[in-house]
RNA sequence: CGGGGCGUAGCGCAGCCUGGCUUAGCGCGCGUGCUUUGGGAGCACGAGGUCCCGGGUUCGAAUCCCGGCGCCCCGACCA
């Protein structure tokens, strides 16, 4: 157990500000709800950041750069865009010492200045499909901030794309979608349900949100990332017109889709422990660190010189020495574990004179996680550890996320379901049965999975027949 | 915006109720030196403070009173 960590079981909230704050990845800024990004934890945002690139590269799209600040009529010009966001916007009164004559908003997203210049780019359908993704950061003045899951500002990436047909701008939607849920489980280890939002719970202005859930070390639901098909909505807000082949003007479909910083906040929930965190070695900033042992200064040569062949032989992976010489090693084991880096190698004046080193895995603590491995087939062993891990991390998760999902039969067994996770029921679309569920558990829809049993059932609410399971749980 | 808690050294806190016994203290961390180093090392010396801010009461305020500001936690809103 790592000292002064407050148990994951005990307090989970306290848990994760903890270790959010002990591992480096974020502290308090001093305005109220931004926080600083630090070092380990920026380096962790840029490998997802990379990742996520690279796919997104892979899938047709580029990058670009839309301003900050949108004028407040831009925001307006979807009605229900701006009744969403409007609560939470930061507005700029002033510039230059003068009061603005239009004031401005700080993006809470940027459908409504990307919009006008979609607008202003496309003529024909030969201009179409525009694939266009930005990394940026976004504000939105949020009541209760958290850490990376709820901060004024944050960092994400928004793609905003524009598409001739309805089909395109779906496939669209279900690619980015699927982009998001490969990434999730294959990269981060977290497993994911992917489906469609209820009505209450789509993205202000959009047709249909798609999101992919998953399932908190406490049971509680985290929407992972999103995905936005606007219709034609936003094309008629902002005039989004093509000429189609037979010569007609018609409006763009148009999608929006996204990941956050709030991903870190998961990553965190998800995989770590009474230590504290656990990261993906696909995503960890340092795969391997190395901590040296040793007595006296002859000692120290020899263990030196051989952190340094392994160094050299790890090639390709993110390896750390911890060669300071004002820690212990045991206070260095435990600090490692803390900052989550999925493996570790113990070497001291023995395992030199033997030819070996230790391995400790990270997720699998004390005794049973360390292995001793020959120098000669070091490398090798490191890696398929790292591989072991990052398919361990996923399994558990799995296993937990499917210990803690049910499907209730009746009332009372779905709100116990809630209390402890998600609760897969019938429900038969009403807003009524949505709202009372809320009301009554705090939990809400959290999705309507894809992946949907072939005959119907009973509403877990009302009892009157229902076309689709949803995905109930407490969400953050 | 409601309900609760807290502002004292870099961090975590004690002191406040019952004003003076403190030159404002303790633990961790930090600096220097020596001894240490296979699961959070030991000793010695040392540096570090507008006691959140402003006013008031008093011979005297970290402590009592009034006003402000800030932060955290719990609820309503949210990626």
């Amino acid at each position: 157990m790592a000292e002064g960590l407050t148990p994951r079981g005990q307090d989970f909230s306290r848990w994760y500000n903890e270790v959010v704050r002990k591992a480096q990845l974020a502290d308090y800024a001093p305005v109220r709800g931004c926080m600083v990004i630090r070092p380990y934890g920026y380096a962790l945002w840029e490998n997802i950041r990379e990742e996520l690139d690279e796919r997104f590269k892979e899938t047709g799209h580029e990058n670009a750069y839309f301003p900050l600040f949108i004028p407040i009529s831009f925001l307006e010009k979807e009605a229900e865009h701006v009744e969403g966001f409007s609560p939470e916007l930061a507005v700029v009164t002033h510039g230059g010492g003068k009061e603005l004559e239009e004031s401005l908003a700080v993006r809470p997203t940027s459908e409504a200045v990307i919009g006008p210049m979609y607008a202003r780019w496309i003529q024909s359908y030969r201009d179409l499909p525009v694939l266009i993704n930005q990394w940026a950061n976004v504000v939105r003045w949020e009541m209760r901030p958290r850490l990376f899951l709820r901060t004024t500002e944050f960092l994400w990436q928004e793609g905003h794309t524009a598409h001739a047909t309805r089909r395109e701008a779906e496939a669209e939607i279900q690619r980015m979608l699927d982009v998001y849920a490969d990434f999730a489980e294959n990269m981060a280890a977290i497993p994911v349900f992917k489906g469609r939002k209820s009505k209450r719970e789509t993205f202000p202005g959009a047709a249909a949100t798609y999101s992919i859930e998953a399932m908190m070390g406490d049971g509680r639901a985290l929407q992972a990332a999103t995905s936005h098909d606007f219709g034609q909505d936003f094309a008629r807000a902002f005039d989004i017109t093509f000429q189609d082949a037979d010569g007609e003007l018609r409006h763009c479909w148009t999608t929006s889709w996204g990941l956050s910083t709030r991903f870190i906040g998961a990553i965190v929930m998800v995989h770590g422990d009474d230590r504290g965190l656990i990261l993906p070695p696909r995503l960890a900033p340092i795969q391997v660190v190395i901590v040296p042992i040793w007595k006296d200064e002859e000692a120290r040569s020899a263990v030196l010189e051989a952190v340094r062949k392994i160094e050299a032989e790890l090639d390709g992976l993110s390896v750390k020495v911890d060669d300071r010489e004002n820690f212990t090693p045991g206070y260095k084991f435990n600090e490692w574990e803390l900052r989550g880096a999925p493996l570790r190698i113990e070497i001291g004046p023995r395992d030199v004179a033997a030819r070996q080193a230790v391995l400790a895995r990270r997720d699998v603590p004390g005794r049973e996680g360390k292995e001793i491995v020959p120098l000669d087939n070091l490398s090798d062993e490191v890696r398929r550890t790292l591989d072991a891990i990052q398919q361990a991390l996923y399994q558990r998760a799995q296993q937990f996320r499917d210990s803690r999902t049910a499907e209730p039969e009746d009332y009372a067994a779905f709100t116990d379901a809630v209390a402890e996770g998600f609760a897969r029921a019938w429900w038969c679309g009403g807003a009524a049965c949505e709202q009372k569920v809320k009301d009554e558990t705090t939990a809400t829809i959290r999705c309507i999975p894809f992946e949907q049993p072939a005959a119907g059932g009973k509403c877990i609410v009302c009892g009157k027949s229902a076309e689709q399971q949803v995905i109930f749980a407490r969400a953050y």
